[in-house]
RNA sequence: UGGGCCAUGGUGUAAUGGUAACACAGCAGAUUUUGGUUCUGUUAUUCAGGGUUCGAGUCCUUGUGGCCCAACCA
C-alpha cells in the first residue's frame, strides 16, 4: 500500500543512489548487480540488516540483482554453523539473494591471478617476520623501508610461491606481497600482504590449500569474477580503496570494473555492534546465546518478536550517508510497534496477580463477555472472556494510597473492567505482615460493557482475568542490555551491562486463549506490550518473551511527581 | 602530528545557489472501554571566521571538532 506522501513529495536519493541513477543513465552499467559479503565468523546483527536492505533494496529499485558471497579466506574463523544462520537471517528479513557464492570458490583464480602479479614483477615472497614487516611498514607520518626480498626475481618468487601453496613452509614462514610503494601516505599501500601460509581445514575447500588470501587480495577480484557494479560496504574500508583499485588495473580487467563505495555503519543506543563484543558477551555468559532476545542480532531480533517489515521500515528510515551515527533506540521500538499494533490480536495476561472477590457475584456462576481482538482491525474478529466471582488484576493497578491523577483501584474507587463491568473496592484484605492478598469489591450488574445503563463514569480501564478460568505462562521480559548510550565508548564496555536486563515472570496468568500457541506467534497483552511465543515453550509451559511495551505516559507522569 | 572521511534541531535524514523540511524523541491538548491507537498544536537546526554572489546549509578559503588508517582479521 503506497501512501499518497510517498508518491506526492519529491523523492530524494542517498548520494549511493544518486551514483547508481548517474552510471544508468550514462550508460556505464546497463543493469546494475550489488554483493551482501559476510564473512561466516558470527551471527548476522542489525547493522548488517542495514547493509541488506541497501545492498538488496538498490537492486530491487533498480532492477538489478543481488549476490550473497560468504567471504570465507581465513578458515581459522569460520564455520558452516554461521553460513547456515546467515543466509537464514537474510531470507527473514524477505530477500532471496540471485546466486549464493564464496570467496572460496575463487581460490584457484586468485591463485593465476597471483602468478601473473608475480610474472609482472608486482609481488613478491617475503621471509621476514611478521614484527619486521610491521617494523619496516614504518609509521603514518614516516615512510617504510624495503624489504630485503622485494627486488627477488619473478622465476625465483614463482618457485617460491608454488613451495607456499605446496606446503613447503610451516605456518608464518613467509608471505606473498605486493610490490608497490613502501613510502605512499596511505599504509595500506605499502606492499600488502596477499597470502598467508595457514594449514589449517577450510569448511568448504578442506585441507587443499596451504594458503589462503588476505581481504584486499579475495574481495575486488571476487567482485570482477561476478560482475558486481556497486561494491558497498563500510567507512573504515575507504583507505582500502586505493589499493582495491590498483590490483583489479593489473590484472588488465575489462571495463566496466567494480567500483567500491563506502557508507557509516548503523550504531544504535544502549547497544554494542562489534563482533568481537558480541562474542565476548555470549562466551563470557552474559547473554544466553546469539539469538538472547537482548542481543542486537537478526536472530535475537526474530526470538523476540520483531517482523522483518518493522526491520526493513527502520533501515529504510534511519537512511545512507557518510556521517557516523548513534540512532535511538526508540526509533526502531517504534516501528515495532507501529507494525504490531496494525497485526497483533489482544489477549489479556496479568503479570503480577493480586486477587479480587467480586462480593455480590454469584458463587458458581460464569458469564462468557465478548471483546474485540483487535481494534485496529476489524476483520481480527472477537472472542469470549470468563467473568466469574474470583478475578486476577494486576498488582499495580491498585493503590491503597494513590497519588494525584491515578486512575485505577483505590479503596472506594471505582474502575472499568475492561470488556465487563465497572467495579467498587469496598476492602483489602491484608496478612499478618501487612501486605495485600486480595481485595474485596462490588460490581455494578448494569454496567455491562456494550449494555451499560449504570450512568456510571470511570476514568481507569483495567485488564483482568477470571480466577479459575487463567492458565499460567512463564513471561520473559527485557529491558537494555546496557546502562549507557554508547557502552563501546568506555573503557569497558562490561562495566556498563544493565544487571536487570532480564526479568523473569514464572507464574504469570494468561487468558485460556492463549493456551494453544504455537512458537513465533505475537499478542499484544491488553496494557503490557506485545509478546512473542518463545521457542523454549513445551505444551506444558508457554514461554513469552516481551518483544517492546506500549508507550506508558502514566510511567513518564509518576517520575514527573516524584 | 602523514594521509583520508565527515560536520544541518535532542537523534537521524532531506533540501543538488532561491521560503531549512520529514521522521523519531520531547512538550501541550482533543478523542478513546488499552494512561495504547488516532488527531491537533508546539519547542528546537545549518561548527566558527573570512570570501564569491542580487541571494550560500550548498561554492571558495582558513580554522575548529569528530572518526578512520601502522592485523600474516574482515
Amino acid at each position: 500500500m503506497s501512501t499518497d506522501k510517498s508518491t506526492a513529495t519529491p523523492e530524494s536519493l542517498n548520494f549511493i543512489e544518486e551514483i547508481v541513477e548517474a552510471d544508468l543513465a550514462s550508460g556505464k552499467h546497463r543493469h546494475i548487480l550489488t554483493r551482501f559479503p559476510p564473512e561466516p565468523n558470527g551471527y548476522l546483527h542489525i547493522g548488517h540488516a542495514k547493509s541488506i536492505c541497501l545492498n538488496f533494496g538498490l537492486a530491487q529499485k533498480y532492477g538489478g540483482k543481488t549476490n550473497l558471497r560468504f567471504d570465507d579466506t581465513n578458515p581459522v574463523t569460520e564455520e558452516t554453523e554461521y553460513v547456515d544462520s546467515i543466509l537464514d537471517d537474510v531470507r527473514w528479513l524477505g530477500f532471496e539473494p540471485a546466486n549464493i557464492f564464496y570467496a572460496s570458490d575463487y581460490f584457484d583464480q586468485l591463485y593465476a591471478w597471483a602468478i601473473q602479479l608475480i610474472r609482472d614483477g608486482k609481488a613478491y615472497v617475503d621471509f621476514s617476520s611478521p614484527a619486521t614487516i610491521a617494523d619496516m611498514k614504518g609509521t603514518p607520518t614516516e615512510p617504510g623501508t624495503d624489504s630485503p626480498y622485494r627486488n627477488t626475481s619473478p622465476e625465483e618468487n614463482l618457485t617460491l610461491f608454488e613451495k607456499m601453496k605446496a606446503g613447503a613452509f610451516p605456518d608464518g614462514h613467509c608471505v606473498l606481497r605486493a610490490r608497490i610503494d613502501m613510502a605512499s601516505p596511505n599504509m595500506h599501500m605499502r606492499d600488502p600482504i596477499l597470502y598467508r601460509i595457514k594449514h589449517a581445514h577450510h569448511h568448504r575447500t578442506g585441507d587443499k590449500w596451504n594458503i589462503y588470501p588476505m581481504y584486499d587480495w579475495a574481495h575486488g577480484q571476487s567482485d570482477c569474477i561476478e560482475g558486481i557494479t556497486h561494491s558497498i560496504c563500510t567507512l573504515e574500508f575507504i583507505p582500502h580503496r586505493e589499493l582495491y583499485n590498483w590490483l583489479i588495473e593489473q590484472l588488465n580487467i575489462p571495463a566496466p570494473v567494480p567500483h567500491q563505495y563506502e557508507f557509516a555503519r548503523l550504531n544504535l543506543t544502549y547497544t554494542v555492534m562489534s563482533k568481537r563484543k558480541l562474542l565476548q558477551l555470549v562466551r563470557e555468559n552474559h547473554v544466553r546465546g546469539w539469538d538472547d532476545p537482548r542481543m542486537p542480532t537478526i536472530s535475537a531480533y526474530r526470538r523476540k518478536g520483531y517482523t522483518p517489515e518493522s526491520i526493513r521500515n527502520f533501515a529504510q528510515r534511519i537512511g545512507v550517508a557518510k556521517r557516523e551515527n548513534l540512532i535511538e533506540l526508540s526509533l526502531l521500538e517504534f516501528f515495532i510497534r507501529e507494525d504490531l499494533n496494525k497485526k497483533a490480536q489482544r489477549r489479556f495476561a496479568v503479570l503480577d496477580p493480586l486477587k479480587v472477590v467480586i462480593t455480590n457475584y454469584p458463587e458458581d456462576q460464569v458469564e462468557w463477555l465478548e471483546t474485540d481482538n483487535n481494534p485496529e482491525d476489524e476483520h481480527a474478529g472477537k472472542r469470549q472472556l470468563a467473568f466469574s466471582r474470583e478475578l486476577y488484576i494486576e498488582r499495580d493497578d491498585f493503590m491503597e494510597n494513590p497519588p494525584p491523577k491515578y486512575f485505577r483501584l483505590s479503596p472506594g474507587s471505582m474502575v472499568r473492567l475492561k470488556s465487563a463491568f465497572i467495579i467498587k473496592c469496598d476492602s483489602v484484605v491484608k496478612d499478618d505482615s501487612g501486605n495485600i492478598t486480595a481485595l474485596h469489591c462490588t460490581y455494578f450488574p448494569e454496567s455491562r460493557s456494550g449494555q451499560d445503563t449504570s450512568g456510571l463514569k470511570t476514568q481507569g480501564v483495567i485488564h483482568w482475568l477470571s480466577a479459575s478460568n487463567a492458565k499460567q505462562a512463564e513471561v520473559r521480559l527485557y529491558d537494555r542490555l546496557f546502562r549507557v548510550e554508547d557502552p563501546a565508548a568506555e573503557e569497558d564496555f562490561k562495566q556498563t551491562i544493565n544487571p536487570d536486563s532480564l526479568h523473569i515472570v514464572e507464574n504469570a496468568m494468561i487468558e485460556p486463549a492463549l493456551a494453544e500457541v504455537s512458537t513465533g506467534e505475537t499478542f499484544q497483552f491488553t496494557r503490557l506490550g506485545y509478546f512473542c511465543v518463545d521457542p523454549d515453550s513445551t505444551p506444558e509451559r508457554i514461554v513469552f518473551n516481551r518483544t517492546v511495551t506500549l508507550k506508558d505516559t502514566w510511567a513518564k507522569e509518576k517520575t514527573k511527581s516524584v
